[in-house]
Order: structure tokens, then C-alpha cells, then sequence
RNA sequence: GGCCCCAUCGUCUAGAGGUCGAGGACACCACCCUCUCAAGGUGGAGACACGGGUUCGAUUCCCGUUGGGGCUACCA
């Protein structure tokens, strides 16, 4: 017993058989919230019973992802903590002495059953017929001395009803008649999950368990096993499963990104991906909806969460994304670009300080055009290249006009722009209005040429902003190879 | 098949018997701002799955139907 107190303790379990799940970060998101809104722990144990699907990295991924969110954890495999170990391959001898304590008080038994038989079983549509569920001692101590392969299963009562609850949703009738005699110990001696997650969750004292709905079923099964032990059970809340955006089926793979680190990759920012996954089940009790992890700390309830299946649409992240990006000073918002930049070639890696300096001069005038940390390469690399591709006739002429009349329109900006001594936003906005004004012409039809020429593109920040932080060395050599194209 | 969960605008949701001729956000449409694109502002369209009850009164409570989802492994 640790006694580690009446304190709120909660836990994130996943299983490391493949990077972290977007559904486990928003698990673990709760998880932490919940223990921050009541000054509780939170803590990471990683559930790697099942060595089949053990994927080596996953556990490495899946901690350095909930680091990348900011979800911290109090207690866990690196950091220990005094219910260690946490994970739980390095718990097995733990499990087994449970196990094997619940066959001597006749509560779980030993089974010697084939796999081809539980096949057949399972194919009958039933669970586990109890076979070998009043095998004499003497002969279950004579296969087992001959090395008989074995699991421990539990021996559900077989009448009766069993009362369950769920936080959110209440009490779940279930008869007993539809549980069968599971598995607690594999015969490779490792624990089944349902064996090692109340075992843990006891001994690590946790208070609430948070996990996904699809364990819903299994509830009445912990619940036996809490009563088998004579232990107290948890606080369950189940959390609504994840859809595909179309609501149709489980989000999966087919559906597009599932792991949290394509979600980084893609130029989210862990704000935007935190607040995104707090309200897909949760909604605040005001109608803020942006809010900050340390906000939505102060005010989490779990009695907000909700139980109906949730699309993953993700058309809001992206406005929340944008929300974020917005809200970044330009240092911080140039230093989460450069790795983007660096790896699309714009920048060098490592990149000199004048560069990066360039960089954080460049960043307020996209800084409200980016959605996506992913678009800074395209959005900006005209800013950085000594040339740019001198841009094709069809993009320079404007609808109404001409080849001709475009190359009038750039010549005659290129010996204004010439004359001007003081190359910023300011004055060049004075100098082209007057130009536009002294040509008759309205300003939009002489502005977008000379964007088009200097950036090579027809969206763009501000014109004047934009060839202020060119220079003008630049922008007259290419107003004139583009009037040189037009030719 | 059996068992379990769920059901408000396209999506995330507010709503806990009269306050709802159903509120917010994203997306969408229009207009404004404007050198383009964004951002921003204003406005618009858009939902209580269906059928029975209970009640003076149901989005809200109960039952059923339908629909969706999950579980049914020596996987989690």
C-alpha cells in the first residue's frame, strides 16, 4: 500500500503498437486537465503486455508527441515515481502472483484448452464454454508438472445481474450470462489488458480512469476483478469514440491523418492541436471557445464532457491553427517556420543569424496569411531568392489589358521606382498612387504587374511592405526582366 | 446473431419541462473594408430522426422504431 492520499491521480495508458493516436492524445489531454484543475497527478504508464503488436519506437514517439502538446506527466517509465515500475512488461511477476492468488481462492482456474478449440467456440458465436473450469486439482497439478501450456481465466458468477457505473452515464445493467470465463494470464505468463489495468490502476491508486468508449463493455469484467481482490474501483469516465469526418465508421488510417505526429508535420502548432482536441467531446461552460491550455485547466469538468460519437471534422482546427499563429510574437513564430523553410530548401540548415534575422522581418507581413506552418515555403520564398523565375505573360497581363500596355505600365514604375532615394513602404505607396494618378488609371491595374513581377505571384502581402523588404536592387532588376519577357 | 452505448444546423456544440418563434463556433453565401490575398466587420441560409406515451405544456422525462457506433481474442 502506498497511501499516497486522497488525491485526484489519474493516468494515460496507451499501448505502444504504433506512434501516438489522435484519439490518445485527446484521452491524455483530458487526463491532463483533470488533474490540473484538481491539483492532482498525472500519470503515463505504457501498457506493453502484448508483445506480438510491440512496436519499438512507439514508446518513444508517443512520449516525445505528449511533450511536443505540453502534457507533462508526474509519474512515469523515465521520470519513475514511487508506484514504479510503469511500465508494465517490467510488472509481469506483479500480475502472475495476482493471478495465481485469485486460482487459490477459487476464483479464477486454470485452462488447458487448444487454440483450436477456442476457435471453434468463437466461431459458434459464444464466449468461453467454462471446459476447464472444474478440472480436478490433481489432474490441473499434473498438467501443469508436465508443462502443459496454460491460461489463468476468471470465474465469473453464473447468475445474476451486475449493477456497473459510468461517470457520464449513469448505471449499466448487465447479466452475468453474457460474460464469459476471460483470460486474466496469457500462457506466454503476461497479463491480458483487463488483468494488468486493474491490478495497476489499483496499486497506483488512480482515482479516475479516463479511456475511450470502446472499453465500455469490458467494465462489468473490472469491475468482478475489483470485487474478486476486495478492492475499491475507480471513477470510470468513458469518452466518446472518434468518427470519420463523414460521421460514418471509426476514424482510421483511410481517413487520413490518425497520428498526432502528421499533425506536426503539417505545420499545426500544439496550441491549436490542444484546444482542436478539447472541444471534440468538452465544451466550455461560457462560449469561449479559444482558450488556452492553462484556462481551460481553471474551468475543466468532466461532467461537460460528452457521450455521443464525435465526428473528427477538421475544418476548425484549421481556423484554429491560423487563431494561433496569429497570436505568435515573430521571433517564436520564425523559429517554429525555420524547420519548414530548412527542410523545403529556402534556408539553409544551420541558418545565419542575418538570415534568421531576415526571416522574423519577413514573418509580420504573412503572419496573417498562414494556416498551416507546412505553406511558409511557398508563401515567402521570393523573399529569399536572389531571382525568381521571371513570371509568365499570362500571369503579368491583366485580363483587360495588353502585353504592350504592360510593358508601359512597367517601364514607367521602373523610372519612378528608380528615382526613389528612400525605399520604404511609406514613400513607395507615395510615389506609385502619384504614378497611377498621373497615368489616369486607377491603382489596382499598375500595382498588380509590378506584384506579379516582383513576387511571381498574384497573392501576395501588402505591395509597398512587400518591396520595401526586397529592396530595391531587386525589385528594379526584376521589373526589368520581366518587362524583357513581355518583349 | 448476442450484449452495450449514442441520437439538436454540413461539423463541434448550448440546452437539464414553460426563458426556444432553439443560442454560439467552424465551414458556406452576400455585403463592407481594400493594391491582390488574407485578416477584420455586418448580415444571411442552416437542426431538435420518427412514432407512441407522461404532463396544462415536451428539444428536455419514459417506451418503441429507425439510424449510427462499439464490444463479442491467450489485442489493447
Amino acid at each position: 500500500m502506498l497511501l499516497l492520499a486522497a488525491r485526484v491521480r489519474v493516468r494515460f495508458a496507451p499501448s505502444p503498437t504504433g506512434y501516438l493516436h489522435i484519439g490518445g492524445a485527446r484521452t491524455a489531454l483530458y487526463d491532463w486537465l483533470l488533474a490540473k484543475k484538481e491539483k492532482g497527478l498525472f500519470l503515463l504508464r505504457i501498457e506493453d503486455t502484448d508483445r506480438s503488436r510491440y512496436v519499438p519506437e512507439a514508446m518513444e514517439d508517443i512520449m516525445e508527441s505528449l511533450r511536443w502538446l505540453g502534457l507533462h506527466w508526474d509519474e512515469g517509465p523515465d521520470v519513475g515515481g514511487p508506484a514504479g515500475p510503469y511500465q508494465q512488461s517490467e510488472r509481469v511477476e506483479l500480475y502472475r502472483r495476482h493471478a495465481e492468488d485469485l486460482v487459490a481462492r477459487g476464483k479464477a482456474y486454470y485452462c488447458f484448452c487448444p487454440p483450436e478449440r477456442l476457435e471453434e467456440l468463437r466461431r459458434s458465436g459464444y464466449g468461453y464454454d467454462g471446459h476447464c473450469r472444474e478440472l480436478p486439482a490433481e489432474v490441473c497439478r499434473e498438467y501443469l508438472e508436465e508443462g502443459k501450456k496454460a491460461v489463468i481465466r476468471f470465474k465469473i458468477p453464473q447468475e445474476g445481474k451486475i449493477t456497473v457505473r459510468d461517470y457520464l452515464r449513469g448505471e449499466m445493467v448487465f447479466d452475468l450470462q453474457t460474460l464469459d470465463d476471460f483470460v486474466l494470464l496469457k500462457s506466454d505468463g503476461f497479463p491480458t489488458y483487463h488483468l494488468a489495468v486493474v491490478v495497476d490502476d489499483h496499486l497506483m491508486e488512480i482515482s479516475h480512469v479516463m479511456r475511450g468508449d470502446e472499453w465500455l463493455p469490458s467494465v462489468p469484467r473490472h469491475i468482478l476483478l475489483y470485487e474478486a481482490f476486495g478492492w475499491e474501483p475507480p471513477v470510470f469516465i468513458h469518452l466518446p469514440v472518434l468518427l470519420a469526418p463523414d460521421g460514418k465508421g471509426k476514424l482510421s488510417k483511410r481517413h487520413g491523418a490518425t497520428s498526432l505526429r502528421e499533425y506536426r508535420e503539417k505545420g499545426y502548432l500544439p496550441e491549436a492541436v490542444n484546444n482542436f482536441l478539447l472541444l471534440l467531446g468538452w465544451h466550455p461552460p461560457d462560449d469561449r471557445e479559444v482558450l488556452t491550455m492553462e484556462e481551460a485547466a481553471a474551468v475543466f469538468s468532466p461532467e461537460r464532457i460528452n457521450t455521443s460519437p464525435v465526428a473528427f471534422s477538421l475544418e476548425k482546427l484549421d481556423w484554429l491553427n491560423g487563431v494561433y499563429i496569429r497570436q505568435l510574437a515573430p521571433e517564436d513564430l520564425a523559429a517554429r517556420a525555420l524547420p519548414f523553410l530548412q527542410k523545403d530548401g529556402v534556408l539553409p540548415d544551420p541558418c545565419p543569424p542575418e538570415r534568421f534575422a531576415y526571416l522574423v522581418r519577413i514573418i509580420p507581413l504573412v503572419q496573417e496569411r498562414l494556416k498551416l506552418l507546412s505553406e511558409i515555403s511557398q508563401q515567402t520564398a521570393y523573399f529569399f531568392q536572389e531571382e525568381i523565375p521571371v513570371p509568365p505573360p499570362e500571369l503579368l497581363v491583366g485580363k483587360k489589358s495588353s502585353a504592350g500596355e504592360t510593358r508601359e505600365l512597367l517601364a514607367a514604375a521602373l523610372k519612378a521606382l528608380e528615382g526613389v532615394e528612400d525605399f520604404s513602404a511609406a514613400a513607395l505607396e507615395e510615389v506609385l498612387r502619384g504614378l497611377a494618378a498621373e497615368l489616369g488609371i486607377k491603382p489596382g491595374p499598375l500595382f498588380m504587374p509590378i506584384r506579379v513581377a516582383i513576387t511571381g505571384r498574384t497573392a501576395t502581402p501588402g505591395l509597398f511592405e512587400t518591396m520595401e523588404a526586397i529592396g530595391k536592387p531587386r525589385v528594379l532588376q526584376r521589373i526589368r526582366a520581366a518587362i524583357e519577357g513581355l518583349a
